[in-house]
DNA sequence: ACGATAATAGTAACCGTTACGGTTTGTTGC
DNA sequence: GCAACAAACCGTAACGGTTACTATTATCGT
C-alpha cells in the first residue's frame, strides 16, 4: 500500500493528518517487515521525544482496523507491518531473525472449507516462520 | 493423550508425581479445548487454595515443551490443551465462542515448501477461527 | 527412614498494553 | 485568516498476564 491510499483511507473516514501519523506511515512504508510497537515507539520518539503509549497504540490500532496496517501477534507482541496487498488475500514466511516477510499466495484454506461443514469459519490465520536466505548466508 | 502416556513421560524425563500436576492433567484430560493459564490456575486453586502462579506456569511450560500439551496465542494469553495426537502432524479449527476445537488433517505446508527454496523453514502456525455447529445453533 | 534435590508457596517485579484528565492541534465554516 | 469544535496528543498511572526470587516442603532412590 503506499501512503497516498493510506492518507485517502484515512480522509475518508474523517481522520486528521498530524505529525505523528505522517511519521508512522513514513516509517512502515520503508519496512517490509513486522515491527512491534516498541520499534515503532523509538523510532518515533526520534522526531517527538516526548510521545506517548497513548499516541502509538492508538494509531497502530486505527490503522490496523482500517486495513493499512496487517497486524499478528509475535512473541506475545502486537506486530504491524504495511498492507501490502488489500486486494488479494495472502499469508507470510516471517524471518524469525530479521523478521522480513515474503508473501505466500497460496491460501489452505480453498482446500479446507470442505471439512468443516456445519461450521461458521470467520478468519484463520497462516504463518511460516524460519531463517530467510540472507540471515541462513550470514 | 491419555493420562498414563503423559506421567510415562514425565517419569522418563525424571520429573516427580506431585499431586499439582495430578490436579493439572486431570483437569486437561476432561477438556477437549484450549484453556488459559487462568483457567487452568482457577480450577486448581479449588484443590489448592493457595496455589503459586509459579507452579501454574512452570508446570504449563514443562508439559508443553515435553509435548504432553500443546500451546497457542488467543487474544494475547498463552492457551493450553492437552496434546490430541502427538503422532500425526495436524492443525485446528478454533471456535471463538466455546473455545473447542476440532482437529484438521490437511496441512498446507506439504504443497508449500516448494515455493520456499533458499528459505529455512522452522515452523508454521495453522489455525482457524469461528463458531461450531453446537454454538451456532444456541 | 534418610538425604539429595525437585517442587512449591508467597510475594514482588516485570513488561507490554490500556486508560485517563488536561492540553494542544487540525479542520471546518464563516 | 479566525473562531469554535472535535480530534489528537502528552504525561502518567494503572492494569493484567507472566516471570522471577527465596525460603520451605515434598518426592523418590537408596
Amino acid at each position: 500500500m503506499t501512503l497516498d491510499e493510506a492518507w485517502r483511507i484515512l480522509s475518508e473516514h474523517q481522520f486528521k493528518r498530524t505529525k505523528n501519523r505522517e511519521t508512522l506511515l513514513e516509517y512502515f512504508s520503508e519496512h517490509d517487515k513486522y515491527l512491534s510497537a516498541m520499534e515503532v515507539r523509538n523510532f518515533m520518539a526520534q522526531d517527538n521525544p516526548g510521545i506517548s503509549y497513548d499516541t502509538i497504540y492508538r494509531n497502530l490500532t486505527t490503522f490496523s482496523e482500517l486495513g493499512i496496517l496487517e497486524e499478528t501477534e509475535l512473541n506475545g507482541e502486537r506486530h504491524f507491518r504495511m498492507q501490502c496487498d488489500a486486494k488479494n488475500h495472502h499469508h507470510h514466511f516471517i524471518c524469525t531473525e530479521c523478521g522480513k516477510t515474503r508473501s505466500i499466495s497460496h491460501c489452505p484454506m480453498e482446500t479446507i472449507t470442505g471439512e468443516l461443514s456445519g461450521y461458521e469459519v470467520e478468519g484463520h490465520k497462516f504463518e511460516i516462520y524460519g531463517k530467510c536466505p540472507i540471515c541462513i548466508s550470514q
